[in-house]
RNA sequence: GGGUCGUUAGCUCAAUGGUAGAGCAGGCGCCUUUUAAGCACUUGGUUGCAGGUUCGAGUCCCGCACGACCCA
């Protein structure tokens, strides 16, 4: 064969570059003397594997890129698949239809971007493949990718290198392929009802709307420190002053406080309201949208359900059912038919000494409500699986929404409680400037410098009353697609850098 | 913050306190419908970091780093 490319020599490995990296760099050298850009340019006018694989023809041309993700070599023919964010496709070459470039083989690392063009054919085994009549290489790849069999098990490198994962794991693609298609789809929901998409300032002068510390970050050019926003709140209901009547925000809040399998640093919020609603026609609205979205995207309303392992160790979990309408339920009725009927007649510290009988751990510092609501956490709210509306929820938990009419105890709030979790709150909110601002005092303490005085300033312009809610769109994802770790739905996790 | 567990070749995993191995990937060769291709040969290691015990440590002990899970 002419020109055939010189088989790449094998230079030494450097002293901190293993011979698999080391040979990679040699072959960049070669395609660079055979005259090609091993980092090349733009390879336009190509089909998706998936478009393809659809819309197959017996001998129809198709031009094709992707990434190179597995070959077998046989002599004088080659079979290969390719990758793209649509799946995979198989390649074939043969001496005959690629003639010299054939030799390219040789060259090509797994893990290397390849263009080519070719025409459709079904193999014997019955498989979709691209005969190719032209290939070039796109861009090489310097480093091994982990193997396409067993994939990437160390769940800290999936986290640090996400570009890694993502080329290996079809599971990790799909969440967060589908958490895409949840948002957009949210976001369809809420134009679709009239709502208006805004974005209100993630960095603030004073970190409010929430009981959360903020972190700090400083303007150099005005000489102050800024927060970053723990919740978008406050600006939107200046956005309800200002005369909009459905608003709605999705966007990452800040929350300066513990890593866990259910929180991350920063997380992405959705908060929408919508004047002269109440919370009953939010709690609605949060069911349309959920049970909407589910079955838009996953296509089914039995979502999160796990068989079990198969050594045994982690048991099956039911798929959680989300078909409407969602049961309304009390708080205070919920805690009674968990913690006795009496619960909220007998003395507070009958109620302590309860708890120790129901295995619920308190400690002496809590006040009572907290106590009931440590009943209500450990053998209401962990044990609800389908979708439930928790309602009527003592003040104190909630100290700065609408007190209810007919029971002053109470707020005009719900809890939507799904898997386990608080997927989200829904609110009447407060529009009396006169008790937000004492709320508001009592809430800041000895912090008072940190009242915000412009949203109150804005609120004695006159706020329509109106309904509000948030959903927490990561729990969202998590809930829909059954992952059981936030840093499975989020792209690029928070993760402590590593010392060495 | 506390407890438990984990960290060995590019990847997945082995290794009674006694010479660190296998499969895949990689390399040389054969092979024109393979698909976890196959066959033959073969390269590859600061066992997360740093100490200690021991004649001898991947293994036992102390500390550190990072991560996972549970708890607060």
């Amino acid at each position: 064969m002419a020109n055939r490319p010189r088989p790449p020599t094998l230079t030494l490995p450097m002293e901190d570059e293993s011979e698999l990296l080391a040979l990679r760099r040699a072959r960049l050298d070669t395609w660079r003397e055979l005259g090609h850009d091993p980092f090349g340019s733009a390879f336009p006018g190509t089909e998706s594997c998936r478009q393809i694989l659809d819309t197959y023809a017996d001998d129809r041309p198709v031009r094709v890129a992707g990434r190179l993700i597995s070959k077998r070599e046989m002599g004088k023919n080659v079979f290969a698949h390719i990758q793209d964010e649509t799946g995979k496709l198989q390649v074939y070459a043969q001496v005959q239809g690629l003639g010299d470039k054939f030799a390219y083989w040789k060259l090509l690392d797994i893990g290397d971007f390849i263009g080519g063009e070719g025409t459709l054919f079904t193999t014997r085994t019955g498989e979709k493949t691209v005969r190719l009549s032209d290939l070039r290489i796109l861009s090489k790849s310097l480093r091994p990718i982990p193997s396409q069999w067993y994939g990437l098990s160390d769940v800290e490198q999936r986290y640090r290198q996400r570009y890694v994962d993502l080329i290996v794991s079809e599971d990790a693609r799909q969440v967060l392929l589908l958490r895409s298609r949840i948002v957009s789809e949210v976001r369809r929901f809420f134009e679709e009802r009239g709502f208006t998409e805004v974005e209100t300032p993630m960095m603030q002068t004073i970190a409010g709307g929430a009981a959360a510390r903020p972190f700090v970050t400083k303007h150099n050019a005005l000489g102050i420190d800024l927060y970053m926003r723990i919740a978008p709140e406050l600006y939107l209901k200046r956005l309800l002053v200002g005369g909009f009547t459905k608003v709605f925000e999705i966007n990452r809040n800040f929350r300066n406080e513990g890593i866990s399998r259910r929180h991350n640093p920063e997380f992405t919020m959705l908060e929408a309201y919508w004047a002269y609603a109440d919370f009953e026609a939010m709690a609605q609205l949060v069911e349309d949208l959920i049970v909407g979205t589910a079955q838009k995207v996953m296509g089914t309303l039995q979502v999160g359900g796990r068989p079990a392992s198969e050594d045994g160790t982690i048991p099956a979990l039911p798929p959680i059912d989300l078909t409407p309408s969602w049961p309304r339920r009390p708080y205070r009725e919920l805690v009674r038919t968990a913690a006795g009927e009496d619960w909220f007649t007998i003395t507070a510290e009958e109620r302590r000494e309860r708890c120790a009988k129901l295995a619920v751990e308190i400690s002496p510092a809590m006040e009572d409500f907290e106590v009931t609501n440590q009943v209500f956490e450990k053998l209401v709210e962990a044990k609800i699986r389908n979708p439930l509306f928790v309602t009527h929820l003592p003040k104190e938990l909630v100290p700065l929404a609408k007190q209810n009419k007919d029971d002053s105890t109470v707020v005009d709030v719900f809890e939507l409680i799904i898997g386990g979790q608080e997927v989200s709150p829904g609110y009447s909110e407060l529009n009396n400037p006169v008790v937000q601002r004492e709320r508001l005092q009592e809430q800041a303490g000895e912090e008072q410098q940190n009242l915000d005085e412009d949203f109150l300033t804005a609120l004695e312009y006159g706020m329509p009353p109106a309904g509000g809610i948030g959903i927490g769109i990561d729990r969202l994802v998590m809930t829909l697609t059954g992952a059981e770790s936030i840093r499975d739905v989020i792209l690029f996790p928070l993760l402590k850098p590593k010392s060495t």
